[in-house]
Formats: C-alpha cells, structure tokens, sequence
DNA sequence: TATGAATGAGTCTTCATTCAT
DNA sequence: TATGAATGAAGACTCATTCAT
C-alpha cells in the first residue's frame, strides 16, 4: 500500500520491526531471556545489532514488545469472546476457554513465553511486573469470572473461584511448559491433544455440582 | 584464652558440605542455575570461592549433588513405600501419593529446582539428562505404577496411564513453580492446602470409574 | 574542528588484526604462551580485551595466526626457492637455505616462537600438533631433501638424511632459541654472526664426501 | 645405618627429603615449572602439600634443590675429570666430555631441566640467575677450556673458544630439547646413538686443524 | 613432623550497550 | 536509518601458600 515509487533497497522499512520481534520470540523462546544475546536476534532477522537499538530501547523492551504481539492481544480477545457468551452453558464455556487458550496460545511458539517467565521472573523483576499486570491477572480475571458464575447459578459445586481457576489453569500451564522442555520423555511422550481430552474430561466430571445430577 | 583475632577460617570438614549444599539450594532455587554465582554459594556458607572447589569438582556437580540430597532421596523412600502398599486402595494411595510428594518435596525449598529444571535445562543438556533420569522417569514412573493397577482392577476408568500420569502431577507441579513465582499474585494469592484439596477432590471424583456412582 | 575528548575508541578494522598480531608475537615470545595474558596483548595494541575477541576466537587461535603470519609463510617460501635452484651444488644450496632460516626467521623476534613450542607443547597437544604439521615436518623436509640429493649425486658423504638434517638443524634451533634466552652469557656472548659462520664451516668441511679430496 | 630402635611408624624420616626431589624432577621434566602444582609433586612422593613446606621454603627453592642434585653435581665431577687428563689428545678429550654429557645427563631425566630453563627462564629471573651461574658458566667454562688448549697447541683450528663451545654445545643442548618434546617426528624419529655419532664425526673432521690433512 | 582445609588473587571468555561513520 | 567496531564489567575455575590441629 505503500507507494510504489520508492526505491527498491528501502523495502520493507515497516517490517523490520515485525522482523524483528519474530525473531526475537524465537530466540526467547528457546534459550531464555538471559541467554538470548541480541546479536543473534538482529543476525536472525537479518539486521545488525545496532539496527535493534533503533527500534527497541533495550532488551527489556524488546521483550515487552514480544509479549505484547503474541499473548496480550489474544487475552484481549478473549476477553470479548467471554462477554459476548453471557448466557452459555458455564461447564461448555470454561472447557471452551481452557481449550482455545491452549490452541491459540499453548500450542504455538508463544507458550515459549511462559516458560521464560515462570523460570525468570525472579532476576528480573520488572519484567515480572509487567507481565504479572498484562497476562497473569487478566488471564485469571477471565477463568474465574466463568468459575464463578457457574458456581452461582449453580452449574458448579460451591468452589473458592479463585482457588478453582489456579487448578484449572495449572495442567494447561504445564502443558505449555512440557511442549518446550528438552526431556526425551517429555517432548516425545506427551501427546497434546489427548492431555487435553484428558483433563477437559476430568474438568467436565469433577467440577460440576454433586446436586446437579438430583436437579436433572 | 579467647584471641581477639578471628582466625582466617575455621576447619570444619565434615559439616562443609551440608553447608555448602544448603546455600547452593538456597541460592539455585532464588536465582536459577546459570544465575547462581559460585562466589554467592561459597559466601552465603561462610567460606570463600576456593573451598567450595574442595567439596565439588564444579557448579554442575554442587548442582546434581543438591538435586541427589533434595530429591532423588525422597523419591527412593516414596518407591518402597508404594511397593509396600501394593493391597490398598487405588484411589486412595494414589492421592496420598500426591498428597505426599506435595509436603515433602512441593512444599519445601526444593520444590525450586524443579522450576529452575524446568527453565533452564535446554541450555544445560548434561544437567537436563541428570534430572530426567534420576528424578523425572523414576518419579513419573511410580504414578503409572498406581494408576494401571487401578485400571486394571476397575478401580479406576480405563485411562492411558502415563497420559493420566502427566495430567496428575501436571497441577502439583505448577503448584510448585508457583510457590517459588516472584509474582505478587502468585506468591500472595496461592493457598497451597486448598489447591491441594481442590484438586485431590477433583481426581478423587474424576478419576473412579463411572460404574463406581452406581455402586455408590 | 578537533573534539578536547578523546574519543572512547578508535576505529581502525583493517589495521586492528595487524596491530594485534605484532603484539601478541611480542608478549608470546617474551612470556611464552600460558604466561602471556590476553589484556596485555590488548593493551599493548591499544585496545580493550574484548576487541580481541573480535578478531580471534581464542586464544589458541590468536597463537595460530602469529604462527602462520611468521613462520608458515617463510617455510612456504623457502619451497619454492629449494624447487627453483634444482641444479645448484647442493653443499652451497644447503649452507644457503641455513643460512637463509636464520637471517629470515632466526634473527627476527619470530624465532621466539620456536623457544615457546619447544617449553610449552606439551602443555597444550592441540598447538603442538598444529606446530608439528605446519612448520616442522615442512621444515625439516625441505632440509632433508637437500640432503638425500647432496648424497644420491655424490658431493656428501653418504650420511642419513633425516638424521643429518636433525643435526644441521639443530645449531640453528637452538642459536634461536638462546636468542630469547635471559641468560646474560647467553644474550650478551654469543654473536650469531661469528656463530653462524663457525658451523657452517663446520658443515662445509664436514659434510662432503671424503672422496671429493681426491676429485679435486 | 641409623639406630634399628626407631618405632616403625618413623622409618624413612631422611628418606623424605630424596622422595620429593624425584617427584618434583618428574613433574617439572614433563610440565614446566609453571604448570607443575605442588600439590601433584606433594602427591607423587606419597605426602601432603604441607609436608613438603616443611622441607622447602617454596616452589622455587625446591626447583633449585631439583637443579643442584641433578646437574651441579654432574658438572662438579666433570672439571675434576678435565682437571685430570692434561696431557691427552684434546680432539679426544673434548668428543669424550660431549658424549659423556650426553650419557650422565642429557640422556637421562635430568635433561628436561634444560628445556624447561630454555622455557621459562624468562619468567622467573631469579631461576635463571640461579642456573646460569651454578650450570652454564660452569658447563661452558669446561668446554671452552679444552677448545683453547686444542688451539693453542695446533690440535685445533685457530677458532675462538667462546663461539666454538657455543657451536659444540648446541646440537648436544637440542638433542636434550627434543628428547623431550612431545612432537611425533620428535620423540619417534631421532635415534640419539645415531644422532651422537653424527655429530662426533662432524666435530672431529671438522675442528681440527687443516694442516692436520697433511700431517695424517 | 605431618596434615589438608582454607584462602584469594589471577585469567580467559561473554555480551549488553554505545557511538563514529 | 543502518552499521558493526569497541567497550568493560562479570563469572567460573586454578593454585601457591598459610596455618590450626
């Protein structure tokens, strides 16, 4: 859409940055935030190391960025989705939640992100910060807040909503970590699709109310 | 008698390396692995640089010395005692299992290591080979055990066990990164005893074969 | 129009592994290889340790290139003389090519390179393979050929070649090496001139077939 | 010899001294002085690292110690022997005191010394100090003073001493060099024996006087 | 005499960040 | 905008020497 008059060897001016961040989300995703050298982001995405500074002040803000692009915009959407899905079936809902989260995020590249966090938030506690406001708090926000509107139109045992939202999340979460870990049973063994049957099933059978079956 | 000169050091050969070994858990599980500086380990234990070299050839050997002392110990006492529960009921040693592994290992410092493992392994092949074998196939290995006798006396629905084993220990384990999250919501929100119950009624309803309602 | 600050640094790209060759084959020669430090060789060509890090992966590889820089090339050279001068008499061939080595190599600080493989290869077997096959076997070849021709077309004495040219070698091997020596008898008696015209005499007269008296 | 009353546990107490000494020859002959850890020469000789503080103020008095029991005493009973044949043909002379060099020291362990001063003279001034005036003035000294006797009474080419000794001593130092190297063509292809007889031969046709031709 | 635990200065190597061009 | 040369602080590991026992 540009215009096409500018001269060939300033292509792609606005991708660098996109570039960048995707090369970046690689890097970080296998090695880590510590041991990501930026070298070998600028050099993946075909850029030198000082061309990084250009567009992103430092590591941190790298980082923030990638988040950014790749998990908070999808909370956001769910977010709508949730709103928009007042009146369904609490128990379709949550499972519908928990299994789109791990399409959309756990099983691409991203989870990679979460991974990163979990193991290093602690050295760098700013990052912590940040990713604790834009991702962890949301995110929870959103399964408890189905959590607990099953609870109150009784569609789930009296559960703490907050408690039940740490459970649920938990196996997804790990999920997501296994898919990057380097341990031959790990990477080998675990078969996404059939954990998730697994737990929704789990989910499905465990969390709806007892007196339920009676109402039926 | 007392000389007001402290002496340089002091001798304390056999007590030295159960020191050593607590500061390098203390500090593995705070910082991380590649984090950890050895000056910090050898300080926090009283001692200089050189003398944590008189315990331990290197940081991957203090590191796989601290995962021997804090784990691989535990797991070999939770083998005999499933070998010496082999009459119980499924259902139940299996959540005492996890009960178990949560107070003795999940809910003690070393519950660290397994967030840092979980980090930092891809970056640290030799390391990442240590702990899947000494702890990851051992550990995973018992919870199978439990589970395939529960299907195979119909205790249990007809599961994959080591599927069923992963999504077990998956929410002990987040449980345990989360313990040792820096983030203000994990660190203050999380109560590890009602995770615990939560999701032990979760497998405990979850799990039993669906004829077990009837005969209820 | 010239700034009062100093720039921090300079940038020289094309003159840098220059300057940083020359002093590192001025601190390997006057230390030796493990007594030499990387941040002195740095500081003496005027930049910081890390700069030499990017022109020489290691060390090891720092060490290589002086080698090649000083000595390899000259042997490669001398081959091409030997190959040219096929139908000289073989007595003066062979006191030039001695002669040759020491003015070209012997009596230019390069020759303390000799001294520091002959102290030090057996502390570090990959440089010494590395010395072995590129100057030392060339090296000694190129004598030896001289030798084998000198005895085949009658004019020396019909010595073995490869021991003889261990022995030819050897009084400029270590005219060398006392060269770099600390030794005040050593560093201040010997005049290599006077040295080198008292064996070569040597050789001439010792070297020829007894035969040849009658010849003339 | 001494009283046969001393408890068992005693035994060797003047042994000690002579143990160190040997390991500390092997140690140095194969690493260099440098590279030679105390704690190895301590373990070599069956003791530990302090002990050896009790017999020798530090490293370098013990090298000295390592020098003197070797060397020195060689060069002492070689003057005696110079001192003794003042009449015999100094041709004769001076190819037996080569070749018993090489015999008595350069052929035994004792000879790696040679390298290593050759190494590392240059970082450790007082060593070289030590040895240049306890070894290679002595040793010198001995030879020099045989050439000029040669010279003088017309045995000899009228050459100067000074540099002849240098030029004599030379391939003998080398052969001590190499037999020491770690160089395959080094250690496999140099036949001393082979090597020795070469040299004498050179030497002898080649120092003596040319009107000696005449006279034979 | 003998031990060996303890010390700490010293050296190679890495990498986020800066800045002259 | 883009480059990449240059910087320098930081950390793992070694080893001569000391000294309480």
């Amino acid at each position: 859409m540009q215009s096409d008059t500018k001269p060939r060897w300033e292509r792609r001016k606005d991708a660098r940055p996109q570039e960048l961040l995707a090369a970046a989300l690689d890097l970080f995703v296998d090695r880590g935030y510590a041991a990501t050298r930026l070298e070998d982001v600028a050099r993946r995405a075909g850029v030198s190391k000082g061309t990084l500074y250009l567009y992103f002040e430092n590591k941190e803000e790298l980082f923030k960025a990638v988040v950014r692009e790749n998990i908070v915009e999808v909370i956001g959407k769910a977010e709508s989705d949730v709103a928009a899905a007042a009146g369904a079936s609490c128990n379709e809902l949550l499972r519908a939640m928990l299994n789109k989260w791990w399409c959309e995020v756990g099983s691409t590249r991203a989870s990679g992100l979460a991974k990163l966090i979990m193991a290093e938030a602690g050295n760098f506690p700013e990052i912590a910060a940040f990713y604790n406001d834009e991702v962890i708090e949301r995110g929870n926000g959103l399964i408890a807040s189905i959590v607990r509107r099953g609870v109150d139109n009784g569609e789930f045992a009296p559960v703490d909503a907050d408690v039940m939202t740490r459970v649920l999340t938990a196996p997804v979460l790990m999920l997501m970590l296994w898919s990057h870990s380097f341990f031959p049973c790990d990477t080998g063994s675990i078969d996404p699709e059939a954990f998730m049957a697994a737990f929704l099933g789990l989910v499905e059978r465990g969390i709806r109310a007892p007196a339920a079956a009676v109402t039926d």
